[in-house]
DNA sequence: GGAGGCACCTCTAAAAGCAC
DNA sequence: GTGCTTTTAGAGGTGCCTCC
């Protein structure tokens, strides 16, 4: 069985390590002393208790000067990737530089955000060839999880501060946008035009993102519908609504969106309700990391010419 | 909280070791 | 033997711990 000799991290100065790389450096204790701004024998002590630590010479000398022994050699590239993994540690963080980047940026996002953001983020992202951009359907569990370990940098969705909300509160938060809903039918639909509003009795489409029943504007209007069509997301309902005479209730922006390409009509909501509050969330380990600063700018800036 | 003791580190000066 | 380098010895400074 193999002997392994651990060293007290406890009693083991870890400026000895610096004296170290000094000596693999120079291969000479003075002028490891001088590249340390030390003396030479405060140098040569330090060396004396790198040995009496590791319990191995470290270094003989030789005609070449201060020769590594076989065990120092072993310790070098470990050596030297820890003091370089701690020097970046201590560093100040660079800028993000999106123009000169390398990176890609993990969405996780409601088929609602990312109508509303994605078309004004696409715009400005060509810019930076080097930087992409990968967006993931918003999962039914909330990722908090993959929020923290870096393998989604943000979530957009509608989440409120309220019992039942599945985003944790110890995530940062940051609203984006507000909006509210709207009727949708198709052109010259004759439910949206009385005007006592909507009967709510005649059929209607239902998006429901996560497969649930109730929408959100039902949760805000407290409402009854006669809900006769479900589909998980926003994709087909233009289709549907232009083509019958079921009619939705959909979040403004993305309403216009489709009124833009289809001949729907779109009226507003006479029942007050409470706005949709689209919020990006991200784990408070990314709130100083520069690029991820950028990145909910840019966020925030879409959302806002959206 | 302050004083005293202890351990450790670094310094200077001097001795010892090594290569040529 | 000479010159360069390393090691050793002793002193001073600093920080930590314990005790009052």
């Amino acid at each position: 069985m193999m002997d392994i000799q651990r060293v007290n991290l406890a009693s083991f100065d870890l400026n000895l390590l610096r004296v170290l790389d000094a000596l693999f450096l120079e291969r000479s204790v003075s002028r490891a002393a001088a590249r340390l701004k030390l003396s030479q024998p405060a140098t040569s002590n330090a060396l004396a208790r790198l040995r009496d630590a590791l319990e191995d010479p470290l270094f003989v000398r030789s005609r070449e000067g201060m020769a590594p022994t076989p065990r120092a050699l072993a310790l070098r590239g470990p050596l030297s990737a820890a003091l370089r993994q701690v020097q970046e540690a201590l560093t100040e963080p660079l800028p993000f530089e999106p123009a000169t980047a390398s990176r890609t940026f993990v969405l996780a996002a409601s088929d609602h955000a990312q109508l509303v953001v994605l078309p004004q983020l696409a715009k400005q992202w060509v810019r930076y060839p080097g930087v992409k951009l990968r967006v993931v359907p918003l999962p039914r569990d909330f990722p908090t999880a993959e929020l923290e370990s870096g393998a989604v940098d943000l979530v957009l969705g509608v989440f409120d501060l309220a019992p039942g909300d599945r985003a944790p509160r110890s995530l940062k938060r940051q609203l984006l946008v507000e909006e509210r809903f709207v009727l949708v039918g198709r052109k010259g639909h004759p439910a949206l035009r009385r005007p006592e509003g909507v009967d709510l009795r005649l059929p209607q489409l239902h998006v429901a993102p996560r497969g649930g029943s109730e929408s959100a504007y039902d949760r805000r209007s407290k409402l009854q519908r006669n809900v006769v069509l479900y589909t998980p997301h926003y994709l087909v309902a233009p289709w549907v609504l232009s083509s019958t005479e079921l009619f939705a209730a959909l979040p403004e922006r993305v309403a216009r969106r489709f009124a833009e390409a289809f001949p729907l009509d779109v009226v507003p909501v006479k029942r007050p309700h409470p706005p949709l509050r689209i919020q990006q969330l991200w784990h408070p380990l990314r709130q100083g990391e520069p690029a991820h600063r950028w990145l909910r700018e840019q966020v925030l800036a879409a959302a806002r010419r959206a």
